[in-house]
DNA sequence: TATACGATATATCATATAAATGATTTTTGT
DNA sequence: ACAAAAATCATTTATATGATATATCGTATA
């Protein structure tokens, strides 16, 4: 009863979304006609239309008349973009998509890290450090560790002064919710290792790259380590 | 008079999305009511609709009852799809868009070698070595230069294994085609260093993944520091 | 100050016609 | 009689249009 805001065309977007990254739809069944689909969600065709039209500039669908509509395979997806994203992961936890979504943190954030010691953009670092002082705040109960952790990774992004980077924040954020909820079942790292965090903030502010890139991807090496062994225990066991 | 295939909804999203990006419309003025825009253009409501629905979904615009529709800041751009990239290279050269380009490379690229090296493919071997023999070939007068390169790149990304890194692709090639045509003014390098390029095919071939992701850095550093380079060198006779 | 109302833009709906294309039928050439 | 080409048909998306609903800003009014 919260979410009621949202336009018909947006909330269509977003079932249809969803469902075709659950598989609902794939390449091989054929995709509902529109007239179907206006039937089935109640709505007229020019929303129907214009949330597949949003579909398609996602990547995710494609139409031709007398063909009719259909899902493009998973690897035109953009799924660097947010919404896909999300769908992808909402859609059920999957341990190879936190993997990957690990790996591209651990190609961007060291680099990020660098970038950001050479800039020594004050402002910039001045949010760095307020974000281990949010850090330091949870460790005390005073502060939400989760938020405060990802508002360190995402501070750094911001520090490097690159568009793109800045663009994998949402990335960065969601994969840090699922990775903690899921490493806390595997260990007792529910507070994030603020020294290390701090070792990194420390090595931008001093300027020295080299050193701020390796102690980032030192503490990414670890996270992808942990879900890289869990993936395997899982194997086994199954 | 070749591409007149696209439907009107598409050529519709490629006219305005490139006016977005190239500041036609930009934040501060106020973006065209529905009506303007579909005399404008000289088509339907629900075509031009259909298109902003489009490039709503790729973050460039916005739109609510009464208050019209309006261009995004561009930090909500979805920058990482493909369309927007070309958009954005199109409007005009921009060298510190290649320089954030050759940054994300210098991110990604040495490490879609290390995880190459680590999976050891050997179908995505083969292809990466069959890059360099189209290098080679290049070389000797036999095959495109350009392409090539290019090919082997995309090579690597594909042997990593991970989807995020393949989604790069587009953006490796739309790089590399616009740093050719910048770097050439600068030096004599129209063929690429195929034995740089070899270097990383064969670590990545012996599993030396650490060689293998030093040897891609050693490549798109020495890029990177041309762009740099080239970069003060304008900002000097300005 | 608070409320009501009007104006304006997008959101949604309904219906009609055009265009593209795969399948089917008819025509035509030998 | 047979096969290739042409015409026809049917189905689905593409485009156009007019009407109504809804949201919200500005203004007038109590």
């Amino acid at each position: 009863m919260k979410e009621q805001s949202r336009s018909l065309t947006q909330s269509i977007v977003q079932d249809l979304g969803q469902a075709i990254v659950c598989g609902t739809y794939s390449s091989e069944k054929k995709f509902p006609i529109e007239a179907e689909l206006c039937t089935q969600f109640g709505v007229s065709r020019s929303v129907l239309r214009e949330a597949v039209k949003m579909l398609t500039s996602k990547g995710l669908l494609s139409a031709r008349p007398r063909q009719g509509t259909w899902v493009e395979p998973e690897s035109n997806w953009n799924l660097l973009d947010p919404s896909v994203m999300h769908w992808l992961l909402d859609r059920k936890f999957s341990i190879d998509l936190l993997l990957e979504f690990t790996q591209v943190r651990l190609a961007i954030e060291p680099q990020a890290a660098e970038f950001a010691a050479l800039r020594s953009d004050e402002e910039a670092m001045d949010r760095i450090d307020a974000t281990i002082d949010r850090m330091d705040a949870a460790a005390l109960g005073d502060d939400d560790p989760l938020l405060s952790d990802i508002a360190f990774h995402v501070a750094v992004l911001e520090a490097s002064g690159n568009r793109f980077f800045m663009q994998l924040e949402d990335l960065v954020d969601t994969a840090l919710r699922i990775s903690i909820r899921f490493t806390n079942q595997y260990k007792g790292v529910v507070l994030a290792d603020v020294d290390a965090h701090r070792k990194v903030a420390q090595a931008i502010r001093s300027g020295d790259a080299k050193l701020a890139s390796d102690a980032m991807r030192a503490m990414l090496s670890e996270a992808l380590e942990l879900i890289q062994s869990a993936k395997e225990e899982r194997a086994k066991s199954a």
